[in-house]
DNA sequence: TTTACATATCTAAATATATCGATATGTTTG
DNA sequence: CAAACATATCGATATATTTAGATATGTAAA
């Protein structure tokens, strides 16, 4: 993790509804009904399910979803006609320790 | 920490010298001059080094470090004329934690 | 092989952020 | 107290972000 990606994953995470999306997608199963085809939510939640959730318009969610996917935050997975978005443990865990100080 | 605030602390991060700024603080005897008060440099580096590191105006810097000190990033102590900050460990921790998953 | 569906992209307006120069405030010292 | 110094705030402009509606693209189903 570099400064410039560190900053494209902080303008991601300056938003409630973004950060929102990152939180549900702790619990996939929890926070979406189970996706119509085949894919189970722990692969990923499609599209049209987070954009209800969130109550903004197809437009926004797509946009924010090809944001947080383009820095990584997300991993996106396209299916037939649908796409599945699933948090990417990696990239946001090595973005919680870019900040720490580890000189102790 | 709340989702409010970590947003108010990803927009500080959102920017390349106020992360560079955090990242200076780290090592705030090898990246500034010593103070010239008694004030050591591990409890807080004086306005003036900081803006000269950036290279951006004072005004800026100083509504940058206000910002930051704002949402708890940083520390600010004032003597006489001279205001101090360092990092707040604390809440810098307690950021890079807020995303992790904790299912596991 | 048209139609319906899921998602993505484009355009544009409203709002927010970045950044500066000028000026104000508060502090120390001659 | 006046001058010098350190920092903060104000006002303004440039740039970026937010968000929607309209439209385009790609896929599946009738």
């Amino acid at each position: 993790m570099n400064a410039k990606k560190f900053i494209e994953i902080s303008k991601c995470l300056s938003n409630k509804t973004r950060l929102d999306i990152l939180e549900w997608l702790k619990d996939p199963e929890g926070n979406f009904p189970p996706n119509t085809t085949a894919m189970p939510n722990s692969e990923g939640v499609c599209v049209t399910y987070i954009h209800e959730k969130t109550g903004l318009s197809q437009s926004t969610v797509s946009t924010y979803l090809s944001n947080m996917s383009r820095c990584e935050l997300l991993e996106m997975k396209r299916v037939g006609k649908w796409t599945y978005f699933k948090r990417n443990e990696a990239v946001i865990k090595a973005f919680s320790t870019y900040l720490l100080d580890n000189r102790d």
